[in-house]
DNA sequence: CGTAGAATTGAACAAGGTCAACTTACGTGG
DNA sequence: CCACGTAAGTTGACCTTGTTCAATTCTACG
């Protein structure tokens, strides 16, 4: 799955070298497909690591763990996108890669990458987009974390991953499959498992999605955006394609 | 201010290739510097904007203004940081970044810069680090934002701003010029401008650290790391140079 | 069936937010 | 050099959001 040509692209004109770069890093990875089981450890936390990846199926999450146990998932990867690229120049955090769910990748050796990177300006430019791509995802998240409060939180979860699946093609009209548990849910929202609960709860009754048994329905995505709408990417603010008008009664 | 051999890069055989691309970077640059005063819009919000920028004086900040106020700091740029990179490529957010002092910045036009990293390995390598490196410091910023309480964030802020700015040559042993105001950290740490005064007492009268007219002053810097430990970025763990032992009353 | 992970719910609690007043620092004009 | 005005910093009283602790129910699956 290469580019779309709706990616957020501040110069369309770089999609050709965008997509030319993308093409060899997939020719360069070859079709040798590792495999993971939900759990596994993709990059161990601390250890060197000599290898890029491409997610090729599967839901991928970056993980840190605190000493007193506290956890935090930092990003999530789905089906297209590219992980481990930060190691390919930076010193490792102690971060951890690991399987949400099964999981099938491609690789690439560090140094075959960098033979790439330093002959073919589009692989180069493809690296940086893709840095660039997950710079934009985290400041958004950042703003998130830093001032929205829970339900704005999980409504732009919800918006952004529906976002998100549907650009590389998995979109039931607003229902998708969605592998996280709550825990995993309050990990990556900065939240405790039991609040996540909650507001879950509360977006069913009020009719806006439903979350169970692994599986996201947008029963209103109008209203999902209002939630969500002052820490929306703005890249997702233009899709409220269906649903009825927003219901959420906000305290605020 | 080129790249310090103490930079957190994964691979030092890369050093060389990187002070290159930062070189030529800013050889096209030329010396014609831009000045702006405290409080100046820098790239407005949605604005396209066709150059990056690097700090050559000053601190800036990257904002998002919520539509309803809320108001959040991503990013805190330091003398010598590229900015509007992410520009380079990418459709751009809502964001603003101003000046929070008064400032000198040096430019080069995005066609200018693409040249470059079309027929430059090396310039294509330090724009890709800038990227990497700024998504390393969003990595742990997003652990702070979601997972530690007040205090340890506003530890891991003044233990940060201490070892950026040590590595550009300014310390005064543990002494550091900070014009940041309270509702500036507060909306860069995600909390309120009143608790963050109440934290910065507690600071000071356990004699961490004192901060007031403009200035940082770190007593024991042992006993903020320790405070900030679950989430401070490795590459600042090392450096607990001076102070005595940690004291403070972890209620936790 | 039995069991383990996940989801759900209640009750008590705490961290941090809100509101509002007051003080200090500092630049400017008289 | 002083008076004043404004932005920044402080502090108290009270409130809300989200956490903690502790059961209790699902649900999938061997």
């Amino acid at each position: 799955m290469p580019f779309r040509s709706n990616f957020p692209l501040h110069r369309p004109e770089l999609l050709n070298a965008l997509e030319r770069g993308d093409a060899l890093i997939t020719k360069a990875m070859g079709d040798q497909r590792k495999r993971f089981k939900k759990g596994d450890e993709i990059i161990g936390s601390g250890e060197p690591c000599d290898t890029v990846f491409r997610l090729e199926s599967g839901w991928v999450g970056r993980t840190r763990l605190l000493d007193d146990g506290r956890r935090s998932i930092m990003t999530i990867f789905l089906p297209g996108d590219l992980f481990g690229v930060k190691s390919f120049l930076l010193t490792e955090q102690p971060d951890s890669v690991h399987a949400l769910t099964n999981s099938t990748v491609l690789t690439i050796r560090h140094d075959r990458l960098r033979e790439l990177f330093e002959t073919e300006p589009s692989v180069a430019l493809r690296i940086a987009f893709q840095l660039g791509e997950d710079e934009r995802r985290l400041h958004n998240y950042v703003i998130g974390l830093g001032r929205a409060n829970a339900a704005e939180r999980i409504a732009m979860m919800l918006v952004e991953l529906h976002g998100r699946l549907a650009r590389v093609g998995i979109d039931g009209n607003g229902t998708y499959p969605c592998p996280l548990t709550q825990e995993e849910m309050a990990d990556f929202l900065g939240l405790t498992l039991v609040h996540v609960n909650r507001v879950l709860r509360r977006l069913r009754t009020e009719g806006l999605a439903t979350v169970s048994r692994g599986v996201v329905q947008i029963h209103d995505l109008p209203g999902l955006h209002k939630l969500a709408q002052p820490v929306l990417d703005i890249f997702e603010r233009s899709r409220p394609e269906f649903g009825g008008g927003g219901g959420w009664s906000q305290s605020a």
